[in-house]
DNA sequence: TTCAGAGGCACAATCGTTTGCGCTACTGGC
DNA sequence: GCCAGTAGCGCAAACGATTGTGCCTCTGAA
């Protein structure tokens, strides 16, 4: 046990009656270039490792202006798709020795700004944002500078930003063909936010669908757009059971919309999909035990997480290459039982 | 626009013709103790407005050894449990101007370890610790210096660490109770990890049962103890029915684990409640919708997130209480109807 | 003996803030 | 006119690491 703890360089070098300078040539795997001898560099490295020491990240990013850590900014980590997305962030930043600051932005855009201004104060090497998606103007500065962001899962066609997502408009055509080809022909889209790219891309998906089959496009069909909240889901469902006793099949835009849905046909006393079909999008494990089994639209959020962190780190260490635009990942059609077959 | 942007104090100091000394002062709302004149003062508070200075937080760090930050550490951010404590941690941070440095420990204790020395690298001002729960040897370092952290969930019975989790012991006592009075005679445990907390509470909670109505213990009821996780409830289910059919309930120590037994019961063809009842720890929004609506023991995560954010800034910031020992929340038991009435 | 060349390391400035002192220039009382 | 008192602010030393440059000491060849 040392009785001064050997928490500094300078700790060390006075240990070792060396400068601080070759205790940081050494430990920063510098001593070959600048000719340490052998025996200074083992006696530096053993002792460093025997008190575990660690250079003062602060010290270190303040020096050097980098600070080994990303920023990830998520609209409601408790949301499972986005937590499936974080889980892997984590583990691509561990993996190459990056810390992971987490926001919280609430699916606010304000709180989103801020927590990116925050960011940036604290000198992040890089961002993974899943953006609220709405207002963009905050996010225009990053064309320029230089600091490195992914976006993930939703992105803004007016920014030249790299982003990971998944084909949401072939996703939403295969569900809506899936709808129609089981002879439903009033089918009411729940929204997510509107405005947000994954939700007009999936309601593209909707409509081009119905055109395909030559079928009318109702827009009083279309109904919620305010957020991707379990609440939205119910609360639409409600009143979209009131006003429309003809609809046969709901697309819900996401998990928890679905589950507040369901909320609301179970308060009714629909049951599914005897009275009413129904597909969602973001598969979860649980989908496959509900009372109907329910046919999803599968987003492989693992493999989005993990893209994201590459397609960071790419930009943030060499060789740099960063992605213009975005890269789409496919959807996985899962069929389960929550679809009636009506003709 | 500033020709060079206003990014540190000597920027603004020279701007303004002041010290860096003054700005300083003046930004950290020391104006008045330094008689600082009103006029400098408004000169130099707007300034930095403008420019929405902030000062470098790494530099700050390096001077007062702070850093407004604090960490978490979880064991599987994907776990819809562990994801609302964290939600609520990332809020309360905010809250109070911190920032949250989130790392996944994999309920890995090594990597738990490691997440926390790297925290403790990086400076922060606490932890929020959802720990593995087996080893504590590296938590012991905590009980003396002054670090502070809150254990969330698990707790250690040999270490006098503040910690929230919920009253384990009694929720599991209603489940076994809730099964026996329904009937039931065989009913076994999937437990979660052994030598955690709550796994060992609940089986305390279920043993307790048990015995106040006067029936047999049968250690070969008690499956499981490695993880919990999906496969876990999965496997040992699987292996469950193979080795007793007179099994007529399961009680799964965890959200997943019951996700896991599902899908095993599914695989098998065995109905909830017809062939087999089922209780599960940790609600869930989905678990309401289930094929069959599952009972379940409610633990409050919001506010065990809360409560521990309050807990830790209670030791972070002035006046610096500390909780010595737990704050036990109490369960809430759901009655749906994944039980079968037997008698 | 001399000197080129390299081996081995240290000096000191720098990153941006904070803070204990101390310095200057008024003001007013006597 | 002198001096104490105070208003208003700046100096310079930390905090801990990194790095361009320079300094000294050998070794060996000429």
């Amino acid at each position: 046990m040392p009785t001064t703890p050997l928490t500094t360089l300078k700790r060390i070098a006075e240990q070792l009656h060396v400068s601080e300078t070759t205790v940081s040539r050494i430990l920063s795997g510098q001593a070959a270039r600048y000719r340490i001898s052998k025996k200074t560099e083992h006696a530096v490295s053993q002792l460093a490792r025997a008190h575990n020491f660690v250079p003062n990240p602060l010290a270190r990013g303040l020096r050097l202006k980098k600070t080994l850590s990303v920023g990830l900014v998520i609209p409601d980590i408790s949301n499972p798709f986005f937590a499936g997305i974080a889980r892997e962030v984590a583990l691509g930043a561990r993996k190459r020795g990056y810390s992971v600051i987490l926001c919280d932005s609430q699916d606010d855009t304000g709180l989103e700004a801020q927590s990116i201004a925050l960011l940036r104060s604290r000198r992040v090497d890089g961002i993974v944002l899943c953006p609220v998606g709405l207002a963009s103007d905050h996010l225009r500065e990053f064309t320029e500078n230089g600091l490195p962001i992914v976006l993930v899962d939703r992105c803004f066609s007016d920014l030249p930003l790299p982003y990971v997502g998944v084909d949401n408009l072939t996703g939403a055509k295969d569900a809506t063909r899936h709808l129609i080809e089981n002879g439903h022909r009033h089918i009411s889209c729940l929204q997510g936010l509107r405005g947000t790219s994954p939700n007009e891309s999936r309601l593209r998906g909707y409509i081009e669908a119905l055109a395909e089959h030559h079928l009318p496009l109702d827009r009083s069909l279309i109904v919620g757009g305010d957020s991707y909240g379990e609440a939205s889901g119910y609360i639409e469902t409600k009143f979209l059971l009131q006003a429309r006793k003809d609809v046969t099949a709901l697309l819900a835009f996401g998990n928890l919309i679905a589950l507040g849905a369901l909320r609301a046909l179970a308060e009714e006393k629909l049951r599914i999909p005897e009275d009413i079909s129904i597909i969602s999008f973001d598969n979860q494990p649980y989908l496959a035990h509900l009372a109907a089994p329910m046919t999803t639209v599968d987003q492989p959020y693992a493999e989005m997480g993990q893209l994201a962190v590459t397609l960071l780190f790419d930009q943030v260490q060499p060789p740099g290459r960063a992605l213009k635009g975005g890269a789409l990942l496919p959807t996985n059609f899962i069929i389960r039982r929550s679809v009636r077959k009506l003709c």
